[in-house]
DNA sequence: ACAGATGGTTAAGGACTTATGACAGCGGAC
DNA sequence: GTCCGCTGTCATAAGTCCTTAACCATCTGT
């Protein structure tokens, strides 16, 4: 049982991506099959739109079709990469395309992957989620999240309700631990040997102070108390109401 | 016209690649030409010493042919996405198979992109340059930019808010590496394997040193510290106040 | 209601981590 | 040879955080 249910990056926020692509049939499918992966998706047919999209409403990535109506994808795709906005965003290509040459101008115009028509959507899914783990780690298990608390191990930054944190070192690992196995019930001894470590001896009533450390840090004014105490048992992480 | 990315006569490192592949014809191909794009290019034949290589010298990028003899290289991919040394080395895939299930399982197993022989060598070099150009810009002649900060990898000068930044060697690489991935908390013990390398021995404390003087570099009269210091686990650029 | 047990809160000393300034060694430029 | 800039190390200063202990508050069973 156990974290099972709330694995690390489980409850991730959704990357979103921007499909575009003006053949309705293959748009559909594409959507269909991103949906059900857990990506946000939204679709755009033009290529003007597409750029407009882009910019005002940065996407985690961009699926991009090679053959679009008035401005063509290698066009967008190098006024994406022109931008300092939109430099950054990932690109995978769509084409009917077989040629090479076509290939390699579309990997040297800044796109970041490359696929032909017909496609399989499970190989489309598998190629974004490689890319996704390059350039968005926090989407992809970085992360640990509980209710509003985030935590981004790669940075050590901490937000609860959008609103920074600041936590000392053993409040950090703490709370980790607790974001690690949101829910359950750990009693001094456990915490001590699992944040602290086995062979440190100290004190079972340190752990009270560290956790009115994090508390303070983490319920500011108004703020529901996430840490719930269980009397002769120890201390969970707990949103609901108690 | 290509390799492009590289300038001639450009002081920029040249990309050290590790081609992992049996057949003897096909390594020849591929070394003829990343040589000849100017990469550094070793090469072995048998997925033991793959990971050997990988760890100790490590290279910018491995190109893995698929089937091995002894190791197979879905297990060398899986082996080396293990180990945090190796863990974040890109991995392009090179096979035979064409099976969709190979190709996605690959994709799965912590390779970035995948290649079905026969294969072009130019869309290889192409697909090698798309990799990198993500994952270790400054190899490929790129601008380095993070908040008011911008590095020019191939002129070697540094500015900050327009203002031209004097550093010395050491505290250069230290800010490349922080620039490639910004926003990250590296422990001194990473820095050095990473700053200075994995064979030298210096003392951990060495990294207060240098960080300082990049310090006293980049923030000069009035400016935020852009360097955060996170306690008990190590540093990190970050424009954000903290 | 009471005594004992359990948890909350606070303050202070001390342990630990980082910042800083100084210095000697090295190697290249001239 | 001398100058100069760079590097690694150390000693010491400056901060920050951890642990402890003491005292209150709250809960539990009788």
């Amino acid at each position: 049982m156990e974290a099972a249910t709330l694995t690390p990056g489980s409850t991730a926020i959704k990357p979103r991506i921007l499909v575009v692509e003006d053949d309705m049939h293959i748009a559909e499918l594409v959507r269909y099959n991103l949906d059900r992966e857990g990506f946000d998706v939204s679709h755009c047919d033009d290529g003007e739109e597409a750029l407009l999209r882009a910019e005002e409403d940065t996407p985690d990535l961009i699926v991009l079709d090679w053959m679009l109506p008035h401005v063509s994808g290698i066009e967008v795709c190098r006024q994406l990469r022109r931008r300092a906005g939109t430099l950054t965003i990932p690109i995978i290509v769509l084409t009917a395309r077989t040629e090479e040459s076509d290939r390699i101008r579309g990997l040297e115009t800044g796109a970041d992957d490359y696929m032909t028509k017909p496609f399989s959507p499970r190989e489309l899914v598998a190629r974004i989620n490689a890319v996704l783990r390059r350039t968005r780690p926090a989407l992809t298990g970085a992360m640990l999240n509980y209710a509003d608390i985030a935590m981004d191990t790669t940075t050590h930054k901490v937000t609860r309700a959008d609103r920074q944190v600041r936590l000392g070192p053993t409040e950090f690992r703490l709370l980790r631990h607790f974001l690690e196995h949101p829910g359950r019930v750990f009693s001094r001894e456990q915490l001590l040997d699992s944040v602290w470590g086995h062979d440190v001896y100290v004190e079972q009533r340190t752990v009270d102070v560290h956790i009115r450390r994090l508390r303070k840090a983490l319920n500011q004014k108004g703020e529901a108390d996430i840490i719930r105490t269980v009397r002769s048992a120890g201390y969970a992480l707990d949103a609901s109401v108690h």
